[in-house]
RNA sequence: GCUGGCGUAGCUCAAUCGGCAGAGCAGCGGUUUUGUAAACCGCAGGUUGGAGGUUCGAUUCCUCUCGCCAGCUCCA
């Protein structure tokens, strides 16, 4: 039998060798940091044994694959820490996270943080009793017979829907054993350090008609430096939570008097809406959109043409009546720029329409599920709606893409993932329509070299989508934008355009949002820059400080200039130490911080401090103007299509 | 909506077993005229989220309700 490591020769061993030994037997030296292997591309146990020819690869905690089974194995050796601690508690399921893990338990009462210290102290045991982790396969009707013989319910109800025929594996250490498909570390003292982190409800199997289970969470890692680093990062994204900076730095408020996802924007938030609007309108008009205007409530009537009575009405605020005939408070702006389509007859030559709107919609969100301005109320959709032919398609999705790309790079984001999504199962249409539209998504996508990653089934029920997710500072994901044909609301609305043939077509519709939400993109922002905003969108970009009483005419004049140059600049004149007017200056995160005495009095200048401590030296008022002109247009904000 | 936790001054947080609601910051008044992240003194600030109950007495215990937080489900 031969193995080999991946682009290098093979050596024979002999069959049956485990994969330990054959991983030896190439020269890898074997110690702890690698606990588990892919073999023909599949991640296994080291103690697996080979049966043909393989090419072998040793995983480590490097690899997203070897934190995969270490963190598996950290949550069955929690969950052991469980069932000794508290017998009657059943096990259910308990996956890898992408840096942590949890396990769900059926239990009696609630877990209290006194047992999870105790669960944390005996997971610690665990591991230092180092106890072999072996895997054990039964038939079907075996591994129920088992997991009856332990009185573990729910395992049951998961080997009952498993197909039969096919082996079942179970996972032992100790005296714990769990059905598991593993690959597992060898012994349970691979794991370094232990913590555990929260408790949460979840449902069974995800379905909120299912009992509650208790969720621990928790995390591992090799050594004590990387969870302090692990942790440090959370404490850093706490730091960053845009419900406690925009409190602090007073951009906005979400008031019980108001109601629950509903925000109020105070000027210095309000302040940055309007500039990342005025720039997104600014960019709109240059990239060949119409900009247009709808009101927030329409007769039901509407909502029923386009399907959102049938397809959307849990999210939607109950509709009003009013002399006689319902209305509805907008979930969505689609059928009013249908309308503004439909005001007149129209021709291919037309074609493409971009109507463009930051249009304010209002959905019904379950109280559990509204988050700061992440999950909200009441949000603006920085929405627009493309008519265009079949044909037109993808030159149009390329345009948005290249749109997109540019907009978010504009805000300094600058990693992204893009998703495309196909058909899903309860969807509406042709399926030559189905076809036409997600390849003319794909063509788009590859004219562009954009990598993506196939989301089968994921598609809007009218059409096909593009999703781009943009990580921000902290490697966090967020989606945000979304690119979606649809040919189901131009068919409900029957619109139509004149070909060139004479005869009436039916245009086809792609839906696009680039921030998905001001309210949401707002919030990304903030945790993005910690608050500590580019100097394009600070709310105030620089204050001007007085050392004594003796400055105020030359402040309040250095202040004035900077207005006239356009900039948005405060005077701090108080009677207060210079060290007091800094502080309070870096609290509010203002990116420059200009500084008077009688010297740059005499002088003509201020002293330029940057925001957290840099200092610039002094500088005539012209210099000051110079500096922030050039900080503003970084990073470069002008659009060029790439055809 | 569900499970668990939490609501005390504008903000951050105290208050022993049920026994007179308190501190720092912010605010206001004064003193100080100050050189790169907090000057000093004083004053004021509360129906303890709301409603009901138990009790001589409730921030504290109970019920209901509103909201927030961690998740689940859902999603821009």
């Amino acid at each position: 039998m031969k193995v080999a490591l991946k682009d290098r020769p093979s050596v024979d061993v002999q069959a049956g060798q485990t994969v330990e030994a054959a991983l030896s037997a190439l020269g890898v030296s074997m110690s702890a940091d690698i606990f588990a292997a892919k073999v023909n591309g599949q991640v296994v146990d080291l103690s697996r044994h080979l049966s043909e020819d393989a090419t072998l690869e040793p995983l480590r905690f490097d690899s997203a694959e070897g934190r995969d089974v270490y963190r598996h194995s950290s949550t069955h050796i929690m969950a052991q820490a469980v069932k000794e601690l508290f017998p009657s508690a059943q096990l259910t399921i308990g996956p890898a996270l992408e840096d942590s893990f949890f396990y769900d338990f059926s239990f009696e009462r609630t877990f209290t943080p006194e047992d999870l210290e105790k669960i944390e102290a005996r997971a610690s045991d665990i591991i230092k009793r180092n106890l072999t982790i072996t895997r054990r396969e039964f038939t079907k009707q075996e591994a129920i017979d088992f997991f009856k013989s332990r009185g573990e319910a729910y395992k049951i109800e998961l080997i009952q829907g498993f197909p039969d025929g096919e082996p079942i594996s179970a996972y032992m250490q100790g005296d714990f054993v769990d059905l598991c498909r593993g690959p597992h570390l060898p012994a349970t003292g691979y794991v370094g350090v232990f913590k555990l982190l929260n408790t949460a409800g979840a449902y069974w199997r995800g379905d909120e008609r299912n009992p509650m289970l208790q969720r621990i969470y928790g995390t591992s890692f090799p050594t004590k430096a990387e969870l302090d680093a692990h942790l440090a990062r959370l404490e850093e994204i706490k730091r960053r939570d845009h419900r406690k900076v925009g409190k602090e730095l007073d951009l906005i408020s979400i008031q019980d008097e108001i109601g629950p996802g509903l925000v109020l924007w105070h000027p210095k938030g309000a302040t940055i809406r309007l500039l990342i609007e005025n720039f997104w309108r600014e960019q709109h008009i240059k990239d060949g959109y119409e900009l247009v205007y709808s009101p927030h409530v329409a007769r039901l009537d509407l909502w029923k043409t386009s399907g959102h009575v049938d397809y959307y009405r849990d999210n939607m605020f109950a509709a009003m009546k009013l002399e006689g005939s319902e209305y509805q408070l907008k979930p969505m702006n689609c059928p009013y720029h249908i309308m503004i389509y439909k005001s007149h007859l129209r021709s291919y030559r037309d074609l493409p329409i971009r109507y463009g709107e930051l249009g304010t919609v209002y959905r019904y969100e379950r109280t559990g599920v509204l988050h700061g301005l992440l999950r909200v109320r009441g949000f603006t959709q920085d929405d627009a709606h493309l008519f265009c032919r079949p044909d037109q398609i993808e030159t149009e999705v390329s345009r948005v893409l290249d749109f997109t790309f540019f907009i978010l790079q504009s805000f300094g984001f600058a990693e992204f993932e893009v998703f495309l999504s196909t058909r899903p199962k309860e969807s509406v249409g042709a399926d030559e329509h189905w076809a036409l539209a997600t390849s003319a998504l794909e063509a788009a996508l590859k004219s562009r070299n954009i990598s993506f990653h196939l989301d089968p089934g994921g598609g809007a029920f009218y059409g096909p989508k593009i999703d781009i997710k943009i990580k921000d500072a902290l490697g966090r994901s967020w989606q945000c934008s979304t690119v979606q044909v649809d040919f189901n609301n131009p068919e409900r609305f029957e619109l139509s355009y004149i070909g060139e043939d004479g005869k009436a077509h039916q245009p086809i519709m792609i839906h696009r949002a680039l921030m998905g939400s001001i309210e949401r993109f707002f919030g990304i922002l903030i945790e993005h820059y910690g608050g500590a905003f580019p100097t394009w969108l600070a709310p105030v970009q620089a204050t001007v400080m007085s050392i004594t009483d003796n400055q105020r005419d030359y402040v309040s004049a250095v202040v004035a200039q900077l207005k006239a140059a356009g900039f948005r600049a405060e005077a701090d004149l108080r009677n207060e130490k210079i060290g007091f007017k800094i502080r309070e200056a870096e609290k509010a995160k203002v990116p420059f911080m200009l500084v008077a005495g009688d010297r740059e009095v005499q002088g003509g200048t201020v002293s330029v401090r940057g925001r957290s401590g840099s200092n610039l030296g002094s500088m005539t008022v012209a210099g000051v103007l110079d500096l922030l002109r050039t900080e503003i247009t970084r990073p470069q904000r002008e659009l060029q299509h790439t055809h």
